[in-house]
DNA sequence: TAGTGGTCTAGACCACGTG
DNA sequence: ACGTGGTCTAGACCACTAT
């Protein structure tokens, strides 16, 4: 449908390319400025918000997007190029370039970032305690951008690593994104809770920003985590953010490090 | 001096290149090949690590290095945007480009995270408690990739935010590398810890990685602290590499985070 | 005005995956 | 053999900074 860029004042137009002969005089040393290819990304990240191409999903070719957009195909492979970066997009030679999903091997340990001592990944699995509607307090409608006292899901769950109980969490979503969620819905998936948010209610998680304390444990937390009360445990405040940055989740979670450490890589 | 890519027998050498009239027949679907502008990238990361560009220092334009290098300006530009990438290079457009520093803006806090619950950056004095040259234990030797009771520098330090004490930390160092790092050296110097080393020892910290616990606190580190024994606390195990992922600091840090929080960004 | 990085194009060939 | 992404080149112009 659209094609073109949407044509700034200042960007050049497509067919007054920098090497054409038509210089655009318009505009020079713009407040407003921006590239071209930032604005095929934009073009791009659209058609990911808009379901156009879904999660796991092949979009059309570099050359095909050319064509479309009307630019060549070294300006969209640089949006192609960033959109990767962002963890948007995968490139896979040879074959073509998909839609990132929360399924995919490298994603899976992308937000869940507990380590065993010995640095391997253990498998675990959720043990699911809770799944109510309720509305928001003042404060979860605030982080996830609500009006106070709007719908919201509170999921609490456990997750066990080789049978121990190891992370407590609370999840609050926004009731009105979340419709369908039930406990039986929930009870029956199996895999990363992330990659069902995408298949059934097209909401991909993009990025995520993390608070990071550690606390005693209270003796209802303790409690679940088979632990004794004022025992040390690492509390992670979330909030997860899906495309245009709008917050979709806040979690808190309670991790028992004892065994196991949260693993972060500066750079 | 050295000019020319590797040319492996695999990438076109740069005369040959992909435009050129003669094509390199030989060695075509290679196991080890390695494009040019990653050849180039190894390049300029030697100069790096020579020290022939000095943190801070502007590196020869991108037309200068293809030049030297015999590649085309794109080529430089793709080596150039990794290193940047990584931290290694700061662009600045209309300057030129620049070896990075962790004296720069952006760099002071790359490496500690801890924020108020404001979310504001507090600033922080340094208040060094020992500094002495003993030998390696077996654990350190094996992180710093030395032998057993190698010399090594270790440093305890208060951190302070707004006068209270709020991180303590174990910093090793292998005593090879830092030879001349004294107690009064340390104590007289204001700055971050790392701008220090690259400044006087030429070792450049480029990446780290983190192993976070929740533990109480011992009764030598409450004391310190200023907080009960048993306290919760974030423990920090950090190991710091330089050029060429070599280990060159190992640190464990212990926060107390009332007030504080440790800030993580997942993407 | 000159030099630097930043953008954009067009076209060639290479490596990879699939018929 | 063909299509996809990946590399490389050459050349033009734009935006920013300094002189």
């Amino acid at each position: 449908m659209s094609a073109n860029p949407v044509s700034n004042a200042n960007s050049p137009a497509p067919e007054s390319g920098a090497h054409a002969s038509a210089p655009t005089p318009a505009a020079t040393t713009s407040p407003t400025f921006s590239p071209l290819y930032q604005q095929i990304k934009g073009l791009i990240t659209q058609s990911l918000v808009s379901g156009e191409w879904k999660p796991g999903e092949i979009i059309p070719s570099e050359v095909e997007l050319a064509a479309r957009y009307k630019v060549s195909q070294g300006t969209v492979r640089k949006a192609i190029d960033e959109l990767a970066a962002e963890n948007l997009l995968v490139r896979r030679q040879g074959k073509g370039t998909f839609v990132a999903t929360h399924n995919e091997e490298r994603a899976q340990f992308r937000f869940l970032r507990l380590l065993a001592d010995d640095g391997a990944e253990h498998p675990h699995v959720s043990k699911l305690l809770e799944c109510r509607r309720l509305r928001a307090s003042a404060e979860i409608a605030r982080q996830l951008e609500l009006k106070p006292a709007d719908p919201v899901v509170l999921i609490r769950r456990l997750l066990q690593f080789d049978g121990e109980s190891t992370v407590l969490d609370e999840i609050w979503l926004p009731g009105n994104v979340f419709r369908g969620l039930t406990a039986e819905r929930l009870a029956e998936y199996k895999g990363p809770l992330y990659a069902m948010f995408e298949a059934d209610f097209g909401t991909r998680m993009i990025r995520a920003t993390e608070k990071i304390r550690a606390v005693a444990a209270e003796p209802m937390v303790a409690d679940l985590l088979n632990i004794p009360a004022g025992f040390p445990l690492l509390s992670v405040d979330r909030v997860s953010y899906t495309y245009g940055d709008r917050p979709v989740e806040v979690r808190r979670g309670w991790y028992v490090t004892t065994g196991y450490y949260y693993q972060n890589d500066l750079s």
